[in-house]
DNA sequence: ACCTGAACACCGTTCAAGT
DNA sequence: ACCTGAACACCGTTCAAGT
């Protein structure tokens, strides 16, 4: 009974047929953030063939479908199983698989908010794996509570970090050559420091410092879980 | 109906005698932020009393503007003298007082950028001294200047999830009672740990929070610079 | 009952015209 | 030489009108 269909013939009538749905509004969405790191609602119209306003039948208003999108952007995450290692390396690899998440999809990483959460299920079950983990590392649920925060506002700041990063480069010059050469631009001899960074920051890539930050909060959260006297004695 | 008369009375007429400035224009920017979180040209033009256009004869365009007014928006910032303890207590301390900084101005913190940055006379002062505390702590340079990013990134992405705290609360509820309804109206036997936390979310705040989250990271910047066996024994 | 598109109240910025 | 404001090309959203 889905066959309302008139004579189709119009100026767009393959868009008639599929009509609008929540799931296909969601996914053109990312797709437009995708391509240019944020959208309108007026291009989304666009893209999906359709009277901008079409998407508020769906979506109360853009802020709503931003938090649905969100949600649709963690679906790719699986939170490893029991058996895929320790805590602390299941705890690692969900991290990386948020941060994978979200840099798939630009734009999307600052509207991550855990003081009003989305409560989508995947949002649901990310939260409820990585609190888990946490307190399975030996952690309280106070300091739980405090790292699960922790965590996010860091992953989130990061990746947000990252996606300026990658937007300000130009097809030849890479943000590493950027900051390079913002901060040889000064007096070395008034400034040493700053020559330094701009010597080793040609080492890093995003990946790498990424991996770097989040080892050092791991191995604190982990030494708060598991306080020995001597953990590499 | 006031109608602007050529009587140099009223506060009118004033705005000729201080004519615009690019520090005029910076600390009028930072005192909209200060208010809405944001600003836009039109409305500085207004606030300041003058067409909006005016603007762009001492900045080339918003970005530029508001590029001015992050290093601006550091100039209360004093980093800490050699004396003032520990190269960690110093290094918490700037931290703190950059936290500080960015919090003073909502909107400023997204637009911190390592990769591009500012070169502004306190960004540099900034990172030239926090970059010499990393290197007193015992980091090689290569670890210091990855240790410098993730610092940043840490921080700014730290207050930008504040400042959507705050903006998302309303007078009579908190963000953690927000976020407390959040987790407890989903069923708490399928998700414990949600419940666990909304149980526990009503103890933090956001200094308390910020404060938990930099000392994880400080506790292993410190000890990846200085690698003591037993640290604690 | 559903959908549309004009309209409203904004934006940043360009540029020709005014003084 | 300096400043202005109309104009352009956008935005999210409301709402009356159309089917």
């Amino acid at each position: 009974m889905a066959s309302r269909s008139t004579a189709p013939r119009g100026k767009r009538p393959s868009r008639a047929r599929t009509p609008l749905s929540r799931d296909r509004i969601i996914s053109a969405a990312l797709e437009l953030a995708d391509e240019r790191g944020d959208f309108s609602m007026r291009a989304l119209g666009a893209h999906l063939g359709v009277d901008p306003m079409a998407v508020y039948r769906h979506f109360r208003d853009k802020d709503a479908l931003l938090d649905a999108a969100v949600d649709a952007a963690l679906a790719t995450l699986r939170p490893p199983a029991p058996g895929d290692g320790s805590a602390l390396e299941r705890l690692r690899s969900i991290c990386i698989e948020f941060r994978s998440a979200l840099t798939a999809h630009p734009g999307i990483a600052t509207r991550v908010s855990t003081t009003q959460p989305t409560l989508g299920p995947h949002t649901v079950a990310l939260t409820e794996a990585t609190f888990g983990l946490l307190v399975e590392l030996g952690l309280g649920r106070a300091d739980a509570t405090k790292s699960f925060l922790m965590l996010i506002r860091f992953i989130t700041g990061a990746v947000s970090a990252e996606e300026r990063a990658r937007a300000e480069e130009t097809s030849d010059t890479p943000w590493q050559e950027q900051m390079r050469a913002a901060y040889a631009s000064l007096p070395p001899e008034q400034f040493p420091n700053l020559a330094a960074m701009a010597e080793e920051v040609a080492r890093t890539d995003l990946d790498i410092e990424f991996e770097y930050g989040l080892d050092l909060v791991l191995e604190a959260l982990a030494r708060r879980g598991n306080p020995g006297p001597s953990v590499n004695a």
